[in-house]
DNA sequence: GCCGTTTTCGGCCCGACTGTTTTCAGTCG
């Protein structure tokens, strides 16, 4: 039996991390805390129980003799006596004080210590009373800008999905690529790595026209703050809450700066442990030969004025992420897949497969029309996705059952699949419409049609949408029974999470990842910029075992086909091919697919 | 606390910016 689960372990080594931190420990201490929850993060619930049992967690790198002894702690006893005492011995209301920003583990204990906060109640009661500005190495400014931070952490805080932030992005791109003196602008950070959600923003720009740039980034309409103006960088705060961050670099390094930037965190300890082990250091500012104490660094590939001089004289310039990869032995790894996932080793091995892309597809399953909840027609919609280049169009309105939604009932299914066949018949359209529908999952896992009105579709879209409550081993066997129904060609979203929202239903995903592959039904990734469900960490698995992924937009109208790049991202980050998405089929392919599935042998 | 084909000790990424200072500490990414 589980007393602790490996999820359980990993949030305590983090939180341990986090007190220590407060503690005023050995800030490396606190990092191996943290690489240590991550490492666990990365294994296998079972491989953890095996490692654990054999005596072989240490051969986990990043776990080294102590953390073993606490993982193996508080696996087989479900405490942690370190850990207890640790919490303990802080008062609990500190770790909230991180979240304001200005505010690190130093400065919230200089508070705690010299004037007893513990809270953000009490900073704020001692903020009013003007008592933080006459603490030493505090003063007006920082008083006024905890304060401005504890007002506006709820916004501060906020994260933002990634749709929402490509939209104020791309604007900005433009702009500052069309700036004269402007060589080179990129968007770095989580939105490049195509996160489902983004905490800020970054842009990274090539140029020497450094004052020019900052002043029109700092004078944007959407601006409401400036909070940081300097030599090489801005930082501002939109109206939304969302903030951007500005670096301005030489062009020669650019790459770097970018490389740096777009992360993730750990992709760039991975990318620096390995240049290290080659005698190199990688920073943003460059790639340079550390050849121990005494040698003078010596930039590898940087700065043109050195090219040549290097003493082996065999260093080519880097002006790529390309070339950056190349010069630590590497293939190109997309950002989508820096997560420091071990990327870094499959670069190393072979190539790196080619990831899906939005080009690749010809078309999408899971949309809705005025028929359901849509608020386009058929007509519009089919039009909007031949103006989209697509083959084909799916369409799935809810069924009879999502009242909420105006499910169809029976005679109006039949009536719209009467529509569709006119609407291919008529050839107005180059894109063909195939039938489908987003059948319900009832409670008990029966689908919200019989038989016979299911066999009249070209596929089947079972998604849940009622008795969220269900607990997970009810939920599991509901949706494996609606996956074991011969009609079902696809899982809809497999959680129902909304981001940023609501969390998921609670599902044991990797027996409903066996149900498909057993039964050779698809799993929908869901494109819909709130959902992105089932989730690209799952995905990894899922496609090499064979499921078959559909990157649905979920569109409510015709600007929501557009979604599909959003699940593009997720799928990315999966590692995800061309082959192992669907609606990359061509149309001939996709209907000889729906011909061989649709009509179960009775 | 982790790690090691130069190391079992002494490293561990480090530079920009801000606000406090009067030469620098803390935070952030």
């Amino acid at each position: 039996m589980f007393i602790v689960t490996k999820n359980e372990i990993a949030d305590i080594l983090s939180e341990i991390g986090t007190l220590l931190e407060l503690k005023g420990e050995n800030p490396f201490k606190v990092r191996a805390y943290q690489s240590g929850a991550r490492a666990l993060e990365g294994i296998e619930e079972a491989e953890l129980a095996r490692l654990i049992a054999e005596k072989q967690l240490e051969s986990i790198a990043g776990i080294g003799s102590a953390l073993a002894l606490k993982i193996g702690e508080l696996y087989t006893t479900g405490r942690l006596e370190f850990y207890d005492n640790l919490k303990a011995s802080i008062a609990p209301g500190l770790v909230e004080l991180l979240q304001i920003p200005g505010l690190g583990p130093k400065k919230i204990r200089a508070l705690h210590d010299k004037l007893g906060i513990d809270s953000i109640a009490a900073l704020t009661e001692a903020c009013q009373a003007g008592r933080i500005a006459e603490l030493d190495g505090f003063g007006a400014k920082t008083q006024e800008k905890i304060l401005a931070g504890i007002k506006n952490r709820e916004a501060y805080g906020r994260r933002h999905l990634w749709w929402d932030a490509w939209v104020v992005a791309e604007p900005i791109l433009a702009g500052l690529r069309a700036l004269p003196g402007v060589k080179r602008a990129e968007a770095a950070g989580s939105l490049r790595r195509g996160a489902e959600t983004i905490g800020d923003l970054d842009f990274i720009v090539a140029s020497s026209e450094v004052a020019q740039v900052v002043a029109w980034f700092t004078t944007l309409p959407e601006v409401k703050e400036i909070t940081a103006q300097g030599e090489t960088k801005a930082s501002v705060r939109f109206e939304s809450g969302l903030q951007a961050d500005l670096r301005i670099v030489p062009e020669e390094q650019f790459v770097f700066a970018l490389h740096h930037f777009t992360g993730s965190k750990d992709h760039n300890v991975q990318m620096r442990q390995r240049a290290l082990a080659r005698g190199l250091s990688l920073s943003e500012w460059g790639l340079v030969r550390s050849e121990g104490e005494g040698t003078v660094k010596e930039k590898v590939g940087v700065n043109p004025t050195l090219k040549g001089k290097s003493a082996s004289g065999q260093q080519r310039a880097i002006d790529s992420e390309a070339d950056l990869f190349a010069a630590l032995g590497l293939r190109f790894i997309p950002p989508e897949l820096r997560e420091g996932l071990g990327e870094l080793e499959f670069a190393e091995k072979s190539d790196l497969p080619r990831l899906v892309e939005a080009a690749d597809l010809c078309g999408a399953f899971h949309n809705h029309t005025t028929a359901s909840d849509g608020s386009n027609t058929l007509a519009e919609m089919t039009a909007a996705a031949e103006a989209l280049g697509w083959q084909y169009l799916g369409i799935a309105d809810h069924s009879k059952s999502s009242v909420q939604a105006k499910g169809l009932a029976e005679d109006r299914l039949l009536r719209q699949i009467e529509e569709i066949h006119g609407l291919n018949a008529s050839k107005r359209f180059k894109t063909h419409v195939f039938t489908g529908v987003e059948c319900d999952i009832l409670p008990d896992g029966r689908l919200d049609y019989d038989d016979a009105t299911l066999a009249k579709m070209d596929y089947i879209v079972a998604s849940i949408h009622s008795a969220f409550a269900q607990d997970e081993a009810t939920m599991t066997a509901r949706i494996i029974r609606a996956i074991e129904n011969p009609y079902t060609t696809m899982l809809g979203h497999l959680t129902g999470r909304l981001l940023l929202r609501r969390e998921g239903y609670r599902v044991d995903a990797n027996k409903i990842i066996d149900a498909a592959v057993t039964h050779g039904v698809m799993i929908e990734l869901n494109a819909s910029p709130w959902r992105l469900d089932m989730d690209w960490r799952l995905w990894r698995k899922a496609s090499e075992r064979g499921v078959l992924c559909s990157i649905n937009p979920d569109a409510h109208d015709t600007e929501g086909l557009g979604h599909v790049r959003a699940g593009i991202n997720s799928a990315r980050k999966s590692g995800m091919t061309r082959d192992q998405v669907f609606n990359t089929r061509s149309l001939d392919e996709v209907k000889k697919y729906f011909e061989a599935r649709v009509k179960p042998s009775t």
